[in-house]
DNA sequence: GTGCAGTTGCACAACGATGTGCAATGTACG
DNA sequence: CGTACATTGCACATCGTTGTGCAACTGCAC
C-alpha cells in the first residue's frame, strides 16, 4: 500500500483511470455518493480508491481541475484573435461544447452539488472573460439585452446548462447540440435568430 | 410533546412558520444543513423542530410543496385567457416571478439539491404547459428557435434560475428583474428584442 | 520461483446526523 | 391558581461515512 501512490504500474493506473470516469458519472446520480459506492461502481474496493487518493475532497478536486482546465482552454482558444464578438461568442460557445461533450455530466453537476463554491470560484476568470466580451459586444451594439453584462454572462452559462441537460435527457440529438447551443446563446444575447443561424453555420461548416 | 402536531396554540403556529422560513434560508446556503443548524438559526432547540416535522424529509416535502402550489398556480393565473403567445409567456413569467421572489431561495436549490428529482416530477405539469405554448409559438411564426419546444422549456426554465442567481449575487435590483426576466425569455425565444422590450413594458407598466 | 507493487478483506476509531424518550421548565388562557 | 400545551435539555441507540492499519493474496517482471 505504500508505493501506490507514487508508482505507476499499468494496472494501477487503468484502475485510477476507471475509477475517475465512473466516479464522474456516480456523483452525478447523486452528489452525496458515498467512497464506498464508486468503488464498487469501479469494480474495486473501497480501501483500493483510497490507495490512489488520500481522500474523498482529492478525488472531486482532481476531477473538478481536470474539466475547469479543460473547458478554460477551449473557452480561450475559442476567441483566440478574433474581433467581431457575435463570432467570438459563437466560437467560444462551439469550442466549450466540444470538450464539454466529455465532461457534460461533471459541468451539470457543477449546478446541483455543494461543491459548487469551489467550481464557482475556479471558473471565476472564465466567466469574467465572457463579461468582457459580452460587454463589447453591447457597447458595439452588436447585442442587446434588458441585462448587464454580468448578469448576462450568468445567463449565457445556464443556457449551456440547459442545452447540455436537454441532451442527457434525450431531447436532442448530441450532433446538432452545439450549434444549437451556440445560437440559442447569441439569440439570449439579442442577435437576431436569422443572423444567429447564419454566422453559427458558417462557422460550424 | 403529544399534542405538538395537533394542537395549534399562537406561538407554536410562529414557531412552525418560523422553522419554514429560516429552513429555506438554511437550505440554499447549504442544501446539506442539519436539524440542528437549521433549529439554531431558527432560535429553537433541535427536538422543538421534531415536534412540527416528523423528519427532516417531512420538512423539506413542506417547503417543496408550498413553492411549487404557488408556483403553479401563478403560472397559470398569468396566461388566463390570453391567445397571443408571446404575450401569454411574458404574462405568466412576470407572474411566477412576483411569487417566485419569495420563494426564490428554494426555486434556486431546486437546481442543486438532490430532491432535485422529487421537484422536477412535481414541476412537470407546469412544464407541460410550458412546452405547449412554446409549440404554439413557434408553429405561428411568433417564436422561432434552433432549439425543439422541449428543450426551450429547459432554457426558459435555467434563464429563470440565471436571472435569481444574479439578483442573489447583487448584480441586478430585485424590482426590475421580474421585467428583465421576462424580455430575455422572449429574446432566447426568438422574439426581437425591441418588440420584446416593448410588450413587457406595456403589461408591467 | 522470487520479489515487488497493487489489491483485497477485515477491523477499527472517530465523527456527525437522525430520530426518540422523558422529566423539567415555561407560558398562555380559563 | 391551575390546567394544558409548547418548549427545553439531556440522554440514548442507531446508522452511515470517512480515513487508517495490517495481514494475506494476486499477478507480472526479472
Amino acid at each position: 500500500m505504500s508505493a501506490m501512490t507514487t508508482g505507476n504500474t499499468s494496472r494501477a493506473d487503468a484502475n485510477r483511470r476507471r475509477i475517475l470516469d465512473v466516479a464522474l458519472a456516480e456523483l452525478l446520480r447523486d452528489p452525496d455518493a458515498s467512497m464506498d459506492q464508486i468503488a464498487r461502481a469501479a469494480g474495486v474496493v473501497r480501501r483500493t480508491v483510497y490507495g490512489h487518493f488520500p481522500s474523498r475532497e482529492a478525488l472531486i478536486s482532481t476531477l473538478v481541475d481536470d474539466a475547469v482546465h479543460a473547458l478554460a482552454a477551449a473557452h480561450a482558444a475559442g476567441r483566440e484573435g478574433v474581433e467581431d464578438p457575435a463570432e467570438a461568442v459563437a466560437r467560444s460557445v462551439l469550442a466549450v461544447w466540444h470538450i464539454a461533450d466529455r465532461y457534460r455530466l461533471l459541468v451539470a453537476l457543477a449546478q446541483r452539488t455543494v461543491t459548487m463554491q469551489g467550481i464557482r470560484e475556479r471558473l471565476a476568470p472564465v466567466r469574467k472573460s465572457s463579461v468582457e466580451l459580452l460587454q463589447r459586444g453591447l457597447d458595439q451594439g452588436v447585442f442587446s439585452s434588458a441585462l448587464p453584462a454580468p448578469a448576462l454572462a450568468y445567463v449565457h452559462e445556464q443556457i449551456m446548462f440547459a442545452v447540455m441537460e436537454a441532451v442527457n435527457d434525450g431531447l436532442l440529438p448530441p450532433s446538432e447540440a452545439g450549434r444549437s447551443a451556440a445560437v440559442t446563446v447569441l439569440t439570449a444575447a439579442g442577435v437576431p435568430a436569422s443572423l444567429a443561424g447564419a454566422l453559427v453555420t458558417r462557422l460550424d461548416g
